[in-house]
DNA sequence: GTCTATAAATTGATAGAC
DNA sequence: GTCTATCAATTTATAGAC
């Protein structure tokens, strides 16, 4: 029964290397760290690829379950603005970003290395984490701002993309803004209370010139 | 005189290669590709370290040399709408990452991976690249939005630099998405056109709750 | 399931000839 | 300035005892 606290321990190891050195880390490394032998590493998890999925899927899965909660949720309760759509998109990955007893800032710093890494596996298994959510979310705002075309819809959902990934980064990113002084994205709420208004005032924006509003007539079919 | 030659081979194979497969990539690795001896690295940049940051600089100095300039041409031209500041910091950050002359999409990417790395020297090289331009935009739209407080204006610079970091990404980052039919932001006049007045309406949102708006005596001070 | 020991390859960096 | 040769350390992965 020693098994499941060796994977535990390796996947705990694994979260903090990931985030301090990159997936760089070496086996050595994270099993020294978790108090358990290298070779259990490829027992449990195959390879060192292996192990980074794990890794992703172990925080991803139920953040994006709860996105798809609270969605679920504010539907059911009638309220389709445009503000709880969006919170629940972001409310959960900045809960998680900042949730210290579960070391988020931790993880978003793996996440944030996931995006840019070029490793087959690793771009698969992100991609296929967010499929889902990213579909529902989009049907969503689709239905609530009609008169925005899908195309540049698909655009402003990107750019929130860029938004909620960089605020969830935290101090991290936001310490190549050493002139400034820094927002404290510590508490999600505060973060979220500003983040929502801004981007729900993008989405609502003025079509750019050349692009065309949706008709009347397609937006009923 | 193959100094120079030898340097710039080296430059050029490097950000190749950081960008393929990370700052991880072998000096072997790389000078292979440049066609040039190994022991020319450690002897034109010192470390691998001076490389990286070498090639971060090479890019990231003509990037912010020419935002100032257009800010400071759309200021002296006497045009000092939200729209014509975002231009000037948007417009040649996407000019670049579109520039496929230059290999701009393979820069962006070694630049998305420096956000995230810890490396000490990296983070420093990043920062000090960027430290003046943030100061100055920040100061020029303080003065065209004086109703925006200060601190709410820091985030919401904030969520600019994200989405557009993640547009900069551009299809890299965008394949995520893969449900979604992706945008394409091969052209970058048509990605500053949307991302523009996306942000724009951002900054201009009406304040979030408990943030309050800055006093007319003290805006006038 | 866990361990030791080790294979087999790769890494950054340097010494010293030219 | 460029080269070869090499050091010393580190890497992933596995074979085989317990």
């Amino acid at each position: 029964m020693a098994t499941d606290r060796t994977k535990e321990a390796i996947l705990q190891a694994a979260e903090e290397l990931f985030a301090e050195v990159g997936f760089s880390a070496s086996m050595r490394n994270i099993t020294a760290r978790a108090g358990v032998n290298l070779a259990a590493v490829n027992y449990h998890y195959g390879s060192k690829d292996g192990l980074i999925r794990a890794v992703l899927a172990r925080r991803l899965q139920p953040l994006n379950r709860m996105r798809l909660e609270q969605l679920a949720a504010t539907e059911a309760g009638g309220n389709t603005s445009v503000e709880s759509i969006l919170d629940a998109f972001i409310a959960p990955a900045l809960e998680l970003s900042t949730d210290e007893e579960q070391g988020g800032a931790r993880f978003v710093r793996v996440l944030a290395r996931s995006y840019t890494d070029p490793t087959e596996s690793i771009q698969a298994c992100v991609q296929e984490q967010y499929a889902e959510v990213l579909e529902r979310f989009t049907t969503a705002v689709r239905q609530v701002l009609p008169d925005v075309p899908a195309e540049e819809l698909v655009w402003r959902l990107h750019f929130l993309q860029g938004s909620l990934s960089y605020t969830m980064a935290g101090p991290d990113a936001m310490s190549l803004i050493a002139t400034c002084p820094s927002p404290d994205v510590s508490v999600p709420e505060e973060a979220a209370r500003r983040l929502v208004p801004f981007i729900a005032a993008g989405l609502r924006a003025p079509l750019p010139k050349g692009v065309a509003a949706r008709t009347p007539a397609s937006s009923g079919a």
